[in-house]
DNA sequence: CTTGAACCTACAGTCACTAGAGGTGTTATC
DNA sequence: GATAACACCTCTAGTGACTGTAGGTTCAAG
């Protein structure tokens, strides 16, 4: 029983996409941006990848599942490349995250607090009288900078 | 002692962004794809709105700092603007935005955690050893649907 | 050798603005 | 009435992080 040959470190884009859940033009995109490294391309100009960018391309998705923003990866990408870094830049980044994450949460609580209070008046009827656009109309929440 | 004459009413772009907390260019595109009604022009060609317009605009921003996005916001506005049709409309575009924003909170919640374990791991260091990169790289949320 | 899926590039579109260039209108002061 | 400062005008491009489409090429199986 023989193991299959090399090809098996040589990926097609569909291949490395369908393994890390992550669609095909959006590999291509960040090899465009330059957050994945040009592949080596067959004679038909093909895209092939070895595992080295399996590993990376993951390492992205996951870092992007956690809300970090492209250039914060980058970040983190280049610290990881050099292992004898002390690591205090990637605690930073990530802590720089966890406030985000924090301020966003806090955020939308203020929000979800007021939906729930206008539909609670809303008792249906006219829209004459209903609560929701009256208070959509009238009462301005104070400090903006959502997202 | 005599009250300011009709100027009152007519307000420039920039008297209006002012009592709206909205910038002036934000207006402008507000108008461009049909949420501001067009106001009068001036025969210098420049706008002049009245208190319509503010209550409008007050409407958008309002629904604007609570999440809704424009497309809602215009469906609201259409509703709005028929006093005597029943309300169940505005009451299911306001639940919609709070399911938004309720899973918006738990998937928040969710990376919350994450960051927190991944930098309470890390005890600096060498990138080498950082946990933070070591979770990055290794261990993939499984559904992602963030934003 | 043919078929059909997967691949290629290049460009436009998404959302909700924001910024800039280059020009015109309005108003307060002299 | 002149001038200066500032607000206004249109138009276009850029943001972030993709996604979709058009029109063409390559690859692998049968």
């Amino acid at each position: 029983m023989r193991l299959k040959p090399t090809i098996d470190n040589i990926l097609t884009i569909g291949a490395l996409a369908e393994r890390t859940g992550c669609k095909v033009q959006t590999i291509r995109y960040y090899e465009q941006i330059g957050l994945m490294p040009k592949p080596l391309r067959t004679e038909g100009n093909q895209r092939r990848f070895g595992l080295s960018h399996l590993e990376r391309l993951a390492f992205i998705r996951h870092s992007r599942d956690l809300g970090f923003p492209l250039e914060a990866i980058r970040e983190l990408l280049y610290l990881a490349d050099d292992p004898e870094r002390s690591c205090n830049a990637a605690d930073r980044v990530a802590k720089r995250q966890l406030h985000q994450v924090e301020s966003r949460i806090a955020r939308l609580e203020t929000l979800k607090a007021e939906l729930r209070r206008m539909i609670r008046q809303c008792r249906g009827g006219r829209i004459a009288d209903c609560r929701i656009i009256q208070a959509l109309a009238t009462h301005p929440t104070p400090d903006a900078e959502y997202h």
